[in-house]
Parts: C-alpha cells; sequence; structure tokens
DNA sequence: AAGTGTCCCAACCGCACATAC
DNA sequence: GGTATGTGCGGTTGGGACACT
C-alpha cells in the first residue's frame, strides 16, 4: 500500500504566494497558532497545499524572521558551522537567529560553496597531517575527494542523536550525562542537544555514521571495531582485533578536552569555540 | 532595444522520523 | 506490531531579475 500523498494537488495554487494569501495565512495563524498544517488550508480557505503553507510560514511570513543580507559575521559562522556539521541546515540554522535553513541552504549554494572550494584543498592537506592517527579516525571530516566505496553519512539529527547510544544506556555513559548536564536530568536526548550547542566536538559525532561501527561491550568501553573505509592513509584500519577503546574518561577526553576542540592550536575550530561561548543564548 | 546566458531564491518534492490508532 | 498520518528535513527545480553581448 502506497503512502498517500499529503494532499490532492487538483484546484490547488501553485508558485508564488499573492499578498492576499500571505496574509490570509497570517491572520490564520496569529488566532489559531501554528500546527495542524493539513488541515490549516481548508480551515483558513486557502488553496494551499498543508506543507506549502508551513514552508511559506517558516521561511517567510514568521515574525522573528531576519530580512536582509548577510553579514560578514554570519557569513562566517555559516562556513565553520557547515565545515562542523555539514549539510544540517536546520542545525546551522538553529545557530543564527532570525535565519532559516531554506535561506542558508541557498545562501551556501550560490555563494559559499564556491568560496569555501576555492580553498579547501590545501587546508585539508594541512589538517590530516597535524592529527593524530586516532582523532584522524574519530573526527574526520568529510575528505574533498570522493571515493568509490562511500560511507553513508546521515545528514538528518534525529538520526543522528540515534547513532552513538545504544538502547542500553551503560551506567558510565548516564553518570556521564548527570555530570556534564545535570540540567538534562540524564535525558540523552537533550544532553545531546547540550553538547551540541556547549562544545561543538559532538558535531563531529554527529558528521559520521557510528551506527555500525559503534557499540558498548561488558565493560561499558565503547569499542570502535568496523571497518572505516577511506583513503585517507589510515593504516593499520580499525578491526575487531585492534579496536579503538574508550571507557570512562577516555570518553570525557575525546568529547571535552582541549584536543578535541582545538586539535590544531592554529585551527578556527578554536575561534568558533570562543565566539559561540561568548554568546550567552546559544 | 532585443536576445541570450547566468544567478538567485522561493517553492516544490520525496523521504525519514515520530506519533497516534 | 503494523499501518496511517503529521511533520520536518535536505535536495532540486522553475522562473524572475539581472548582466552581458
Amino acid at each position: 500500500m502506497g503512502r498517500r500523498p499529503c494532499c490532492s494537488k487538483d484546484g490547488l495554487n501553485r508558485g508564488a504566494w499573492t499578498a492576499l494569501e500571505d496574509r490570509t495565512l497570517e491572520e490564520y495563524i496569529q488566532i489559531h497558532g501554528q500546527g495542524s498544517w493539513r488541515n490549516l488550508p481548508i480551515e483558513a480557505g486557502l488553496k494551499r497545499c498543508g506543507k506549502s503553507c508551513r514552508l511559506r510560514w517558516l521561511n517567510y511570513l514568521r515574525p522573528d524572521i531576519k530580512r536582509g543580507n548577510i553579514s560578514e559575521e554570519e557569513d562566517d559562522l555559516i562556513i565553520r558551522l557547515h565545515k562542523l556539521l555539514g549539510n544540517r541546515w536546520s542545525l546551522i540554522a538553529g545557530r543564527l537567529p532570525g535565519r532559516t535553513d531554506n535561506e542558508i541552504k541557498n545562501y551556501w549554494n550560490t555563494n559559499l560553496s564556491k568560496k569555501v572550494q576555492s580553498h579547501s584543498t590545501s587546508k585539508w592537506t594541512h589538517k590530516q597531517s597535524t592529527l593524530s592517527k586516532e582523532k584522524r579516525i574519530l573526527f574526520n571530516p568529510t575528505p574533498p575527494v570522493p571515493t568509490t566505496e562511500y560511507r553513508v553519512v546521515r545528514t538528518k539529527a534525529t538520526s543522528c542523536t540515534k547513532v552513538f547510544f545504544t538502547p542500553e544506556e551503560p551506567a558510565a555513559v548516564n553518570e556521564f550525562v548527570k555530570e556534564k548536564a545535570p540540567e538534562s536530568d540524564g535525558l540523552l536526548s537533550d544532553f545531546i542537544a547540550d553538547l551540541d550547542v556547549e562544545g561543538l566536538c559532538l558535531s563531529e559525532f554527529l558528521h559520521s555514521d557510528f551506527s555500525d561501527l559503534c557499540r558498548f561491550d561488558d565493560n561499558n568501553t565503547i569499542r570502535l571495531d568496523g571497518n572505516i573505509d577511506n583513503n585517507n592513509d589510515l593504516s593499520p584500519p580499525i578491526s575487531s582485533d585492534n579496536p579503538l577503546l574508550f571507557h570512562g574518561e577516555n570518553i570525557e577526553q575525546y568529547w571535552t578536552g582541549v584536543n578535541c576542540i582545538q586539535c590544531d592550536p592554529t585551527s578556527d575550530l578554536q575561534s568558533l569555540d570562543t565566539f559561540l561561548n561568548a554568546k550567552e543564548d546559544w
């Protein structure tokens, strides 16, 4: 049985929104609030798909949308965050108040990707050479050169939060969570969010797909023993005979230590960390 | 001025996840 | 547990605006 389309396309307006449609949607949401997007166009009297209404509201009509050109600071931040998070536009947009994921995505595709591309090759070579083998394995940014057999990177944040922790949630990790993010009350999802905001080093984990690499063994130790297939001269590879082990303090070191955030003293990650820590409302 | 090419961005599309039943 | 539904996400597209010839 196939999935029912989100709405019937028959008789619906498509393309650019008119001022009247905007006003209708705006007034409806002001009165009834957002949500129930499927029913919204019917109840509001709009000949639009619910998804279309949602998109129009989130990307254009929302009152907290910031208009105008993207500043140099924002520009710089987008580049740095993209380096950390990849194409997770909603996450990046979350760091830029008033900017939407669509706007940032467009801005990246039209401006920044070209800008970054021209600098990527030389930086990549330099950075790889300054990292230890373990860090290169763990915090391996996407290489600019495509490989023939490339690991699938899950782009959705919701997927990634499920990748790292096993359902068992070993006690060592629970303790770590409670200690590092007491306000999260030990909830892993909150902790992920906190770490993502505060430290950014977890983003390096989010950049990789650990779903089939990582597991906890009987001693609450995280084992990385999958075959990491890449072309970055990482020999010998991690294997079941030669696993990379993290236990208790090791995890903390990798997540919060200087080596994680500032793997290269001259790295721009350092300045990003400083910049982010200076913002109280992240 | 007219034709053509390029850029930019709003909107669309399909997929994945969360939740309800 | 399986299915349907609602929502959110990233990738892609279409068309208007602008630049160039």
